[in-house]
DNA sequence: GGGATTTATTTATTGGACAATTTAGCTCGA
DNA sequence: TCGAGCTAAATTGTCCAATAAATAAATCCC
């Protein structure tokens, strides 16, 4: 995939801020920088690799897109790995509203993550998970408009997702945390959260406790499934 | 998360550059635009917003690394949505090497999306797709080298997943393209694409073709859990 | 009318200047 | 001696201006 990318671009006559991108991934890989290493100065890119200070600075400011590097002034570029996070960020730039089919798309998606790993997840929780579980649901009783309530609500399944002690599934889902936070919100007033939303963890908690595999599978299955009831396409954004 | 990483942000006075990007996302915001559109030319966004030619530029580099815009000379910056393929391209972008752990979160991750939506699966399938999944999986007889094996090993899962027809899990699948592909490669030679690989995907073909739940399940379950026996963490890259 | 050519507009790149920021070193006093 | 505060130097951040390259649109020529 890369060197097929590679070959479509370079036949496209890339530009110069794009070589330069590949030329200091591939100073990187040379030098076998890893994060926390430096990157030489804007100047000194500019001499190694024949460059303008304009080029070079939007390469960097690519490769800072990415969340590759981070840049300070006097201290200069360090390497990092902010991919995910960057992944996120750029998710979050939303342009078009969110179709009906998005949103069952996403709900079945969520409906493997934290319906079908009932498995895995009744081999990994704890008692500690749990009571976490908990005191994270509590706070949708709490007085709060909509956005703080909804951050609550994704926190609890946030803290779910991490029983499975995967970082990648947990990447994933925080990826997705722009529009599942929006699918959260549709047709919902405070009231609901307090309310429906509150009493629907309250039963996966119980389902959890008493490690009830089948009790879990339904009540949350039905939890996803009672935002497609009343959605509604005309509250986007 | 977002609103630690907004106030941190806040709090330590950013950039022009940054204050320019969330102009020019208002800016599409308040004109409505969508994809297909055009913005402003560059001179004319350095007069709306009052800043130097340059800032406009790293600012509109950024909506082109997002995937958010398109630039060409003379036409000016098209809004478009390839925000998908610019987080693969970014996941692209490898730094370091792929530990066991991340190894075998991604192998379980994949599990969740091949194995345990056998429900959905088998209640989509159409013999279509098993013509399908059997042509692709004879490329592999196909004397190659390796990168072009892993990549119909990759086709062929893909082409799976497919079959769900959800476009979130779609693209999160080919999110996780170059990881997976590396993964693929891990600890084998093209004769191993050739032999075994191509012998469990025709097994898990088959379990699909005679709607035989519990085989696929098992075939594919091993067919994802044999890399992690031969892994060898030495030979990342 | 249609193809080739010119023109005008816009982005791409370069070079140089100054401002802002922050690290590192220095000074001075307790 | 040690620490607080100051200074200086290095690096990134922003701006300005000019030229090159690309391309869409207008023009010309047949």
């Amino acid at each position: 995939m890369t060197k097929i990318a590679n070959m479509s671009k370079s036949t496209a006559a890339r530009s110069a801020v794009d070589e330069l991108v590949d030329q200091m991934r591939q100073l990187i890989g040379e030098r076998g920088l890893t994060v926390g290493d430096q990157l030489p100065t804007e100047k000194e890119l500019c001499e190694i690799f024949g460059a303008s200070r304009n080029t070079v600075r939007e390469a960097m400011r690519i490769l800072k897109t990415y969340g590759v590097v981070e840049v300070r002034p006097k201290v200069g570029a360090t390497i990092v790995d902010n991919r995910m996070s960057s992944a996120i960020e750029m998710f979050s730039f939303n342009v078009m509203n969110i179709s009906l089919e998005t949103f069952s798309d996403i709900q079945e998606f969520r409906g493997l993550l934290e319906v079908s790993s009932v498995e895995v997840l009744f081999d990994q929780i704890t008692d500690e998970d749990i009571s976490d579980l908990r005191r994270i649901n509590s706070k949708l009783k709490e007085p709060s408009e909509i956005n703080v309530a909804s951050e609550h609500d994704f926190e609890f399944h946030t803290r779910l997702i991490r029983v499975l002690r995967n970082k990648a599934i947990l990447d994933i889902y925080g990826l997705m945390k722009p529009v599942i936070l929006r699918i959260m919100k549709n047709g919902k007033t405070p009231d609901t959260f307090k309310t429906a939303t509150f009493e629907e963890h309250e039963g996966v908690i119980s389902a959890l406790e008493s490690r009830d595999r089948l009790a879990y599978q339904y009540l949350m299955k039905s939890h996803l499934e009672n935002g497609i009831v009343n959605f509604d396409t005309s509250e986007n954004q």
